[in-house]
DNA sequence: ATGACGTTGTCAATGTCATGTCTAGTAAAA
DNA sequence: TTTTACTAGACATGACATTGACAACGTCAT
């Protein structure tokens, strides 16, 4: 029995505690009055003072009730039966994993708030987490739906959709490098025309190229059709893959498809896709087009030479 | 008959349950009402409250059903003969080629041959296929055992064994590296104690940490408890991971233990694991041991601090 | 092959209960 | 005086329970 203030001593006001516990003087309160949490003691003038069994047990009907309990609950528990419960919960409790649903709400909610540094973090999270394919269709395919629609219904402004463009080409072209093996396999060039507006449908495929297998070169917007006929010559490219999105002017576009594919060698796959070809009528010989990420890469299977 | 919490008492709200054994509530609910699969207690307020042993058959189900067996055809039969059937069905149920264990083996093939940039290519491939968690579970852990086990077997050398762990070393720091994100986390030391010759254990913890939202410093091999102690305070450091595998004098490990714990703030875990730790007997007080992965994850999040 | 049928997971509507938050008025502390 | 804390109550929100329905799927008889 010594002079010094022990755990059971009450002194800590509820401010404290309230910074503590993360929960609130009103969560606090509500608590002891409707469960009998805790009974703290009281000052002279009637404060509520914790002591640091309090505090201690507090913590852990927190942690009780972020594994899924009730307070009321887990409040009747005395303190070894409550401590051993959570150390229960928190070892048996099954990790499941995040949804990539999750990612692509907090991806949204980093654009929104203008936090690129932040966007760049849960992207990588979730890269990291659900896997590549998981990621390019379930999380960065509808993040770039989700900023176009809210950029069109005024709700985010053109520098929320440039800053978040520039993170996203930028972890898509750091995907494809990362997964430059050295290994040996088919090669693909993918880039965007001239005129072309929009980089992130060509730098997703190429993202997704690089996953399946591919040794992609990313040329990335505005190359000229000689240039990429003369990066598919010089790589001895299997596949072309060209994104037409936003093209300024869908005629020149037209007239840049022709003129590359006349280029490229026989044996070379173009292939077009993207949002703006749907605009642009029919292709001519020798051109595919691809509707989505998903034939995309059913297509570079019927490409990639048998192994 | 004591009055510890028996496995029978009705303790667990529906969602703890849903958590633990992957099942939503309304699967839960509607496997009661159409075959009765469990009939759990209720609270006052009519909510239901499941025991261990309903949980325990819940989970039998789960594996049943995943197993191809039908719910209703499982769930008529009582606990024992459900866990017979069970069993059998894991026995029989030939490892399915999971997209894991095709890694896994590839990596090892890699090994094998002495191809360090093959086997960093297929991890890094793995990596981004089955996500952190299973390439950390099921590629990268496995994958040590089965070069522990080689090496010992003499089916490769120890050039195999040092090449290999070059390569995973690497990877795992890699990873760590990339998933440091500049949002704040809490901060966990991970670190190997001189005299240790395996670090890959370490390696591989720190990247779990990380993949948890964890800011990891990682130390590596061969750190002088004051200098872990040193890097604990300055980074205000919530919990300090060492890992035991291969101490060239358990004694000796286990006096560095001792000197660092009480070298660190009395708030500072100190959380020790690895084959090692076996062979030296208990640890003092405020020394916690760790049996594997899972469980220095479940040691991190009960640590984490409460949001 | 095809349609009927049972099984199974999921969802919607609605009511109840548990819980977090807020308001008002008062008292104590800084 | 200004801030903080207290009590007592109201309010909103979310989780849970119940019932009913629907679509997807495999099975089975035609």
């Amino acid at each position: 029995m010594s002079r010094e203030p022990t755990s059971q001593e009450a002194r800590h006001p509820i401010r404290v505690v309230s910074e503590r516990t993360g929960l609130s003087p009103d969560v606090l309160r509500a608590w002891e009055r409707r469960h009998g949490v805790v009974a703290p003691g009281r000052s002279e003038g009637g404060q509520r003072l914790y002591s640091d069994v309090d505090i201690d047990r507090l913590a852990l009907l927190v942690r009780a009730t972020q594994a899924g309990r009730s307070v009321g609950q887990a409040a009747a528990l005395p303190l070894e039966e409550l401590r051993q419960l959570v150390a229960e919960d928190a070892e048996r409790g099954t990790t499941r994993p995040t949804p990539a649903t999750d990612y692509r709400d907090r991806a949204f909610l980093a654009v929104a708030d203008l936090a690129p540094e932040r966007l760049q973090g849960v992207l990588r999270t979730a890269l990291l987490s659900v896997g590549a394919s998981g990621y390019l269709d379930e999380v960065v395919t509808p993040l770039l739906r989700s900023i176009g629609e809210a950029w069109h219904a005024g709700e985010i402004g053109i520098a929320h959709e440039h800053a978040a463009s520039a993170i996203i080409r930028g972890e898509l072209g750091w995907l494809v490098e990362v997964l430059a093996v050295p290994e040996g396999g088919p090669r693909a060039v993918v880039a965007c025309l001239p005129g072309e507006r929009h980089e992130l449908g060509a730098a997703l495929c190429a993202a997704a190229a690089a996953h399946a297998g591919w040794r992609v070169t990313y040329l990335g917007l505005d190359v000229p059709a000689d240039d990429i006929a003369a990066a598919a010559l010089s790589e001895a490219a299997v596949v072309v893959g060209i994104s037409v999105v936003l093209p300024a002017d869908a005629a020149v576009t037209g007239r840049d498809l022709q003129a590359l594919r006349e280029r490229l060698a026989p044996g070379t796959a173009l292939l077009v896709g993207g949002a703006g070809v749907a605009s642009m009528g029919s292709m001519g010989d020798g051109i595919t087009l691809v509707r989505d990420l998903a034939h995309w890469r059913a297509l570079l299977r019927s490409h990639a030479p048998v192994r």
